[in-house]
DNA sequence: AGAATAGTGTCTATCAGACACTATGCA
DNA sequence: TGCATAGTGTCTGATAGACACTATTCT
């Protein structure tokens, strides 16, 4: 009776899809897969899958859930270990050739030191990492590429006032490292010395702690190594 | 065939839920409904439906087009009139006793001239503006108080870099009239001097332009009008 | 010593907060 | 003339861009 009251409309099919984004030296990357499955086989498209309702139309896993699982099941990367956060949702109703999706959007942050590790824990038939910019990226099934332009747009207005950079670097990282993130997310170089400046206030305000060590350069004088300072 | 191959899986219910904002003199205010219907019958709740989708699970109206004409059945605002925005998918597992519903929220930025004609279209038993601080709202029912929550966070932060006030205040406004619009949003007090000054700015680059006429004050100077310049 | 990269100091323009001040309309 | 509100000018501290400079490591 419960699941009945809202009503016999007909209901969508709601999806998740992912833009896994990372940054491998001066590149912004997403992870994209091939469709082993029409419509739109064999083309690039962003991971995801159905969300999970139980019988009768109750319970099943949350939003979140889904994406995360997605998530580990693409990457293999476990809860946590990324930044995971809600997009937009996508609900044209012509955006999939099978009927009604509608698909709620997420975009993931990977360290530049776990991107290794991903593609071998992948279990799409294939997974591929593909830089932005410089217009090598593959024609994207449905409304992906609008996905992942919003993905993008959404990251590089966030990274000016969130601490979303440090989800993009390893645990341990230099200044030219964070720097570097900085530019391959907004497409722009940062004058060196103004963007210490700015990473000096973060470490006055206690946002970052030093690191032991340093990073030994392959040429030029070693870095100074630091740590994110939030849990 | 088509609508069948994305699954026999159980689908949930999608809806789309409205935080109708507006704001009347020094107060930002939410239109609520009561329900007139199980479950949570006469708790107030936000204005929402479901969204329409074809038979056989293709087709019907877009997350967009259902929020709109949610809005015009509860405010009887047209398409356009308003500032509406997609705000955050709500997805919880037990967030609606009914079964598994997933909310699509949205939200509205009403001019404060049309607020009298608002509650007058309504379709709704009953509907009312509720000024939000003050802790004078009513318990609201599901995860409505979140949702709530959500998009004043979302707007509070949003009208420093977007032009959203200028969606709150009539098409003809002076400058205090704007400036009770931000500190009614944000929650604090705006220096009158400073405030002008960055609207001189607005100015400078166009995107004000003055209308004519002066808005005959109650008591005191009265003051310039002023008009967006964009659509 | 020289090359390459890490890191510092400083000048300047811009902008926000604070606040004293002037202008206009009305009773 | 006095009151209330609209609107201006200016001082100060914080910050971003530009850029010249010093420091450290390796070959």
């Amino acid at each position: 009776m419960s699941a009945v009251s809202v009503g016999p409309f007909p209901r969508p099919a709601v999806a998740v899809d992912l833009v896994i984004l990372t940054v491998v030296d001066t590149d912004l990357k997403v992870l994209l897969i091939t469709r082993g499955l029409p419509p739109q086989e064999r083309s690039w498209a962003l991971p995801g899958g159905f969300v999970r309702v139980g019988e009768g139309g109750t319970g099943g896993e949350s939003l979140e859930a889904a994406a995360a699982r997605e998530l580990a099941e693409e990457t293999g990367l476990g809860e946590g270990a990324v930044f995971l956060e809600q997009l937009y949702t996508y609900g044209a109703p012509d955006r999939d050739p099978r009927g009604r999706v509608i698909s709620v959007a997420w975009y993931a942050l990977v360290p530049s030191d776990r991107v290794t590790q991903v593609v071998a824990g992948s279990d799409a038939a294939a997974a591929r990492w593909f830089s932005l910019g410089g217009g090598s990226l593959p024609p994207l099934a449905f409304d992906h590429a609008q996905i992942l332009g919003d993905a993008v747009r959404r990251v590089q207005g966030k990274i000016d006032y969130a601490p979303v950079a440090f989800r993009l670097v390893p645990e341990q990282f230099t200044v030219p490292e964070l720097r570097a993130v900085y530019e391959a997310v907004k497409g722009t170089d940062y004058d060196a010395a103004n963007f210490r400046r700015r990473f000096r206030r973060m470490v006055e305000d206690g946002l970052i702690v030093p690191a032991p060590g340093k990073r030994p350069a392959e040429v030029g004088r070693p870095a100074r190594v630091w740590r994110w300072a939030e849990g």
